[in-house]
DNA sequence: AATTATGTTTAGGCAGCCCTAAATAACGCC
DNA sequence: GGCGTTATTTAGGGCTGCCTAAACATAATT
């Protein structure tokens, strides 16, 4: 029984329990590296908090070997991640933020936000199990729905798919991919691969009102997809 | 023409603005104690704090005399006290928050909420003029209604009166004030007002559906009311 | 196995914002 | 008009969270 109740985190240290979240779902331990890079920060200084955080139980930190987070770090990090999506999909339903620009807005609010406030929000849209971008949102027991899904790269041709989530970094790819209809729920037939990383022509939106892209592989790489029988 | 735009101030800045503001309006310039006991901090702290308002020009300062806001200074101030309370209206009358409980919430969102958030909540409100303990809202270009009302504990016995609003600051005190009926806009006449500091009796409510109540004095000062005809 | 490249940590600094203790200025009183 | 009280400021520190430069460990190369 680690009982250990949030002791009140400040912003920065969430932060970096979020990024290590992340990294640590791709490979092994994240490392100094690629936290600094995610984060803008010099390695130095992930250095330096990496050192705080395993002081305060919420990482396990191995010299040179790159960083885990502990269980308590981890629910740290999945009640800020809750937080942030919910924010995320109250701007956007309630609030009328259009996709692209609710990411940096939440960012900002999810430190500052009580628990409160936020599961007010999220009794208010019924309880959403998904962001604007289509990320799960951890459930208030620090569950996640974690799926292993393909990107639009990897998928064949003549495959049929839907969109499940779509990275939430950059607002101008957002943008874009919101202009060609590939968002959450859309789906998707892949008519074509162009060979040496060339475009991939699509088929987007449902039978009937389906429009001809084509998107190269660096954005096809950021749309998760999950099989929806051939076609 | 100073334009000088919002150079972003920290969380810990923009509630010396608040205080000072606040401390001004009444007395004339703001001292270092009356600041450090409203934000719960030392003086010497202040005292440290002033020197560097003064250097971001956002106040003047003279030793041993206290401290004034430049024109910059109450603009930065009416801006996150209209992000505040545009927040407290947000918070009760769509999210469900209780009057004696939006306060807190409040002070922590406005440092983080943007100013499109804000003004997207205001849109949502139908651009509300008071918060909900009936401060008047700052306007976007920082005009704020300013009125000068008398307390309850000011007004004579027979007297009618119109509760404008009501001071938000302890939440125990907002809870009985709502069981008693005292919120903005509700209508009391004075009925008897014992001396010697004794408790004022009152009727709550309009025409057919008053009630009788006694405040004590420190409670009435609490309560800003406007006169509304003799009874 | 030695060298080089890369990634990580330590050392030393700085800014923001807070503290306590001590010095100093202003005020009120006799 | 001096004296004590009270308010304010200065001096000296601490913690968080960032930085650069330099030292060090690990991995890759030849």
């Amino acid at each position: 029984m680690t009982a250990t109740h949030s002791p009140v985190l400040t912003g920065p240290v969430e932060d970096y329990l979020k990024a290590i979240y992340d990294l640590e779902r791709g490979a092994g331990p994240a490392t100094t590296n690629e936290i600094a890079l995610r984060l803008a920060i010099s390695p130095a200084s992930v250095s330096g908090m990496m050192r705080r955080l395993a002081d305060l139980g919420l990482i396990t930190h191995e010299p040179y070997r790159g960083v885990r987070l502990t269980e308590e770090g981890r629910r740290a990090a999945l009640r800020t991640l809750r937080r942030h999506r919910i924010l995320e999909c109250y701007l956007t339903e309630v609030l009328g933020y259009s996709w692209d620009r609710v990411h940096d807005e939440a960012e900002q609010l999810e430190h500052a936000a009580s628990e409160e406030l936020v599961e007010r929000m999220a009794a208010a849209l019924g309880e959403p199990a998904h962001d604007p971008h289509g990320a799960p949102i951890p459930s208030r027991d620090g569950t996640v729905e974690e799926w292993t899904l393909r990107t639009l790269a990897d998928a064949s041709a003549g495959e049929r798919v839907r969109v499940r989530q779509v990275m939430d970094k950059d607002a101008a790819r957002l943008r874009y991919l919101a202009e060609l209809g590939i968002r959450p729920g859309a789906s998707v037939s892949v008519v074509d691969r162009a060979p040496f990383d060339g475009p991939i022509t699509l088929l987007v939106g449902g039978a009937g009102a389906e429009v001809t892209r084509a998107v190269g592989p660096a954005l096809a790489a950021q749309v998760f997809v999950e099989p929806l029988g051939a076609e």
